[in-house]
DNA sequence: ATGATAAAGTTGACGTGTCAAGTTACCTGT
DNA sequence: ACAGGTAACTTGACACGTCAACTTTATCAT
């Protein structure tokens, strides 16, 4: 039971967790947290708050299909945050003269003013995040992430 | 307002993608997706259910709480799904002698059968996804994940 | 012994992610 | 001009993740 050829040995949680997969899963959880934390003392927005409404701001002339295109989140979800973000007052939208299916959505005053004073301080986190690593490392891992992202689209990997 | 030298340039779109925590959103939400379907497609289970039955698989005398602390797996989500699991079958459970509160959990026969025909594929994915890596890329990327990951739990970053 | 404390697991509540179907409005070919 | 298709959202359904409160059982200090 103790024979790391043993397909029964104990160490196997040893290898499942180093499994490049579940360190992504962690690390990922990790920086969630901490981008949440940092937004809800902040500025009291959500995460997925702050990803729309600094893509409202940094796109011009924005709709929800746009958004939907640029960053991929899910056309309900959108529908559905951006009622409350307007509810909150932090978006506005407004119908298209031509076409009323689409809403053109912008930042109101209180939404732009988050967006202002919270860039600087996300840039910052960046920085620091990208800053713990050397400039050979950080274009290692763009690279990496290149390829894997390639690697993700592949659906058979059996010898 | 990602560039601090053109405030309404339109690339900003462009580097807010560029932000490495939306590259690695990404790149995870692709990677789930791709196990997911893997998983369903040759074995009819979700990516946590794989998670939990090969954590066990793996581990001697598991609990729900041991489960827990090994793999972060909120303990509420563990108990809901490891009820689906046994209720499915694939996991059985069995009260502790000494302490009535502790459920040891063993794999079933069908869930024995499943890892074992599905580990191997799941090493293959890992072997295909890391190797598209170079030896001197996967070092880096376990190095800077283990970097970010520190970097994660800080929780000011103001320079 | 027994009362405070804590551990194992369960349950509830709520936000998020994902898929699919539905509604309304526009567009296009005849 | 109008029928069929398609685009822009909305809504519904359901799994997943996360937090916290709760129940039951054990432990430990006195």
């Amino acid at each position: 039971m103790l024979d790391a050829d043993d397909p029964e040995s104990p160490d196997q949680d040893l290898k499942l967790r180093q499994f490049l997969t579940y360190r992504l899963v962690r690390l990922q959880s990790r920086l969630n947290v901490q981008a949440s934390r940092y937004l809800a003392e902040h500025a009291g927005i959500t995460l997925t708050d702050w990803r729309i409404i600094a893509m409202i701001d940094s796109l011009d002339n924005t709709t929800l299909t746009y958004l939907n295109r640029e960053t991929g989140l899910d056309k309900g979800q959108l529908s559905r945050k951006l009622r409350s973000l307007t509810s909150r007052g932090l978006v506005s939208s407004q119908q298209d003269n031509q076409d009323s299916r689409v809403q053109h959505l912008t930042l109101t005053a209180e939404g732009k003013s988050i967006v202002d004073a919270m860039l600087p301080r996300m840039r910052a986190r960046q920085r620091f995040l990208t800053g713990t690593l050397t400039e050979d490392e950080l274009s290692a891992l763009h690279r990496s992430i290149d390829k894997l992202e390639r690697a993700a689209e592949t659906t058979e990997f059996e010898t």
